[in-house]
DNA sequence: TCTGTTTGCCTAAAGGGTTTAGGCATGCGC
DNA sequence: GCGCATGCCTAAACCCTTTAGGCAAACAGA
């Protein structure tokens, strides 16, 4: 009777390649421990229930995407820092996607305001310095910004645009061409 | 022993109902069963599985919400038909949010073929009609419009912009502006 | 090194969801 | 009124979640 080293992190980590495997809604306590070869009760000494072990994926996910978020808009602006930072998020889901629909996943406020999703909304802001928008606009920026980038990911990753010219990348590109117009001259409210 | 009265038909309408009150996530055919006051297996009788009571309630969400779209771009045309219809899917999400979680429901190719997904689609591109766009710049907006659309209301569903200011709703018609302004003077490529 | 304690994984069991097989009665067609 | 199809039933297998309680391994102190 070895004991298999369990923790909450090291579940974490082997519930986000699972995630990234299986897909993140068939994450479960059950298939984790068939994973490590351990019988499903012995979890629950690590993880208070099958929520937990989900809104820890998240919070990696989250972790993850903010540290390459950083690393892409650090010395870049304008344009640059604007498809750099919308890269990260279309390259991680494509590349994580499990991860990436764990890192969608709703957070109570607490565990939210403790997680990586607050360098998420500051990053943002950050990339939009370079744009020159006064509050309330910011604001609404920050909102068309996460709509447009969660929206065409999540669209993209479900096979929307799989079976139809022209080429998905072509349409980000030419679609953050359409944002970087649109936040250098921001419009004034239409009525 | 009184029938009672079970269709595909009817499971999808409870079903529906039922994901407007409890979630999506939580539909099941058991608590369908238990909604009709009638054992599990019965169901199966007229379901070939839980998925295809998903597919069911996502088809009739499609229609619903394709049926208020066109009601909504009838007779309009330019910004008047954009955000008439962007609104009809915010309204409908905010309204139905179990209904509107089906319809984002990834369907196998045939199935989402013969859907009002269709309708959606031609819609949006009769909205496009206002903007005098080109082919592939048609389909890029295409693109734009739904991720912005699905991206914003999933992320206001999922409470997202709840403990901010400024209000939503004012978000939404900036960004709808913005919608507007960039479909009329579609940039050209950056590069 | 031995001892006591903590810790980690175990067995057992209850409860709920899915799905299939097979049975019996209801209600319709004749 | 009779036969048959259909509709809902019971039963049972399987999987996932969660809790309770047990035993042994690892560790700390003497």
């Amino acid at each position: 009777m070895v004991r298999a080293g369990l923790t909450p992190e090291r579940l974490a980590r082997a519930g986000a390649e699972l995630a990234d495997e299986v897909g993140f809604e068939q994450v479960t306590v059950s298939a984790l421990a068939r994973r490590f070869d351990v019988k499903v009760a012995s979890l629950y000494s690590h993880l208070r229930n099958s929520q937990e072990l989900k809104t820890r994926i998240a919070l990696l996910a989250l972790e993850e995407l903010a540290d390459r978020a950083a690393d892409a808009v650090a010395g870049r602006s304008g344009r640059d820092a604007l498809t750099a930072f919308a890269d990260v998020y279309r390259d991680y889901a494509r590349e994580h996607p499990g991860r990436y629909a764990a890192a969608r996943q709703p957070l109570d406020p607490e565990t939210a305001a403790a997680s990586a999703g607050v360098r998420h909304a500051q990053m943002m802001r950050a990339v939009l310095r370079g744009y020159d928008l006064a509050e309330p606009d910011q604001t609404h920026a920050v909102r068309l910004l996460g709509s447009v980038f969660h929206g065409y990911v999540s669209l993209e990753l479900s096979g929307a645009f799989s079976h139809s010219a022209p080429d998905p990348r072509e349409s980000w590109s030419r679609i953050l061409d359409a944002l970087d117009t649109t936040l250098r001259t921001w419009p004034a409210p239409a009525s």
